[in-house]
DNA sequence: CGATAAGCGAGACGGTACGTCAAGTCTTATA
DNA sequence: TATAAGACTTGACGTACCGTCTCGCTTATCG
């Protein structure tokens, strides 16, 4: 909040630094449900008040931490679209088990009372990953390698919900041949020729007639 | 557990409504994480005994409660392979939407320790869902409708991670128009003709390079 | 408050005395000011949440332990005034004396500001042995030993406030000749013969000028 | 300590009377017990190490208010001892009154545990306006007025007390009318011609026999 | 029909963490 | 050196639920 323009003394790097490696102890060694402000206090050397001061709560808190974790998320660049895709969601797969797709989840599921909170929560932790796939995908777009009317949203949701299915619901491992199954089957789809524009007719006929 | 095979007084079955009754309102007013076993036992009339005797934790009063919303799915059978799946993942919102996107997301998050527990709330809550989907799929396999080598599980898991994606992270409504875009866009690929190909041999390449 | 006339696993009535035992020793220890609620419960090896189900407070919990402290306290009846006298402001002495002299007045000084307590900590502590000695008073004035139209509570008040000032005020003690002394020197008074009844006049002269 | 002899910033004297103020003003407000250093200090619009260079805690703090708000107490001299005596309690109330009984009483409490505090309490807040109604008595005295023998001390302590226990215990106002009469009874005994002389025989015999 | 066994409401119990508060000390830059 | 601002440690506060327990009572079935 206050930064401390002038006057009064100024706070000590080294308690943000030691409680954010205390957090991230803490949270491999028991998980985010069992972290306690006050653990992290006792193992960094540390007050209460001293954490406080800095963060209004837990989820802000382990929020920084996770944003320390993630570090510069650069959208790879070779030219290709769909190697950079794959690159882009694998990049997204290790970003999310570096932070701990456990830890994530409960940390989101968290955060849901206050909005607030919750938008901080996306733009701090989806929001870089799922830019990467959308830089990507919007290159392919004017390099022209993309069908006209294509809804890029829906498309990096697509992409984007699967590691996360994966490995924040599943807890499931994401690998390699499978991200380049998914790349696969949404930009070449999976329907045999024809079938979707057949199918396409019926849904119209069916929808109207409902 | 135990059936009661002999002896005893016999549980109170409306004990078991009131239960689940008052565990459901102060889900909606209250919110998972907010739900306290004492609240539940004040509100229903009961004492805490009686629901621990039941259930023996809140993630398993909270489970029984979801599972008593799901009630019964049943997949879509109308013989036209879009109009099936748009009806699977639409089915899908719905259940999800009626047990509380953020109910669902929290106990979750609550369950991870818990290896049993997760397997029960996958077995619970997930996986009806996720097998309508899938049954729709391997019906319109074996209709032909689909290209050979199709990964089904992927399949489902791209299709259903879009709705867990966009109704338990973003919070986002899920419409129809956008699962028929979607569905269209897997079965379809969102690639210009000739271009997967094209790249899949990049990929080759490149991968073969690195 | 609930005197659990029925229902409800009873209270365990070894942890008041195991309480109030505790209280007591760091009563004696570290004095009213530094006797935490967290330390009783430690040393009582009970939780806090014990102890504040029966005693709202600090202050209520060491009130408690007065009272247990004072016992019964019973005006002597010796049928000599000036004997039941000094008796009664002895007892009254030992009473605060074995309380606790700075504990009763640092107790006092916390009770200030919520008047219900405040009262309660009257009755509780300061009334039993004023009553002793009012008791004593008006036997000797039944007796006829007493001057007409003397103020009972006045005089009360005279002979407590004394203990109650060297005790609790000056921390020194008071013996039994100051007591006898004292209480002589309000039975006879100590002016000289005819200068009360000299200066009363002037006093009248002095306010009805004033 | 340090009365700034030479070199550096002197002190600033605005800073000892602002900081007074806002000590009385909160004495009147909160009380004691609720008197915080840093509402001072805020309220003062000074820093809380500029009042713990003056004060070394809140009860020399608070002691220096009372000081403050005592002023110069000046013995009565009219000649005559009854109104001398009255005249001087009066004082002795008026004192503590303007001081606030309760914050007297709260401050001596908090002074128990520093012997070299008490003792500071005791000259600067008792001391005064005893020492005035000792003068008053020492003068009764040389005047012939009082019965030889009399112990002064006790006849001090036994009028003190009263006001100190009425204003300080019982938060009860003194009248006038009620100093007159226990300055009456004091002076002129209370008990009927004959008895006190009587009784005191008892008492001898009662003790000899005890 | 009485013994046995469990269900039940009430609420005590030991824990554990919460987030707040004030005390008194220390640090920095500025006057 | 004094000052303002404010970081810092310390330690207790009173609250809230957790999941377990004890008690006296009720309600069934079994022998």
């Amino acid at each position: 909040m206050t930064t401390g323009l002038r006057g009064g003394r100024p706070r000590d790097s080294s308690i943000d630094r030691a409680v954010l490696d205390s957090t991230s102890e803490l949270l491999d060694e028991l998980g985010y449900p069992e972290l306690a402000i006050e653990h992290v206090a006792r193992r960094a050397g540390v007050s209460k008040t001293a954490i406080y001061r800095r963060w209004p709560g837990r989820q802000q808190l382990v929020l920084a931490e996770l944003q320390r974790r993630m570090g510069r998320v650069v959208p790879p660049q070779t030219g290709c679209t769909r190697c950079d895709l794959v690159e882009s969601l694998e990049l997204f797969a290790r970003v999310l088990t570096c932070m701990g797709a456990e830890t994530v989840s409960a940390l989101l599921a968290d955060c849901t009372d206050d909005p607030e909170l919750r938008r901080t929560f996306m733009t701090t932790v989806f929001e870089p990953p799922r830019a990467a796939v959308r830089v990507t995908l919007e290159q392919a777009r004017d390099r022209g390698d993309l069908r006209d009317g294509v809804d890029l949203t829906l498309a990096v949701d697509t992409l984007a919900s699967l590691v996360h299915y994966r490995l924040l619901f599943r807890h499931a491992p994401v690998t390699e041949p499978e991200i380049d199954a998914a790349v696969g089957a949404l930009l070449g789809g999976i329907a045999r020729d024809g079938v979707v524009e057949a199918v396409s007719a019926a849904v119209h006929a069916h929808s109207g007639a409902g």
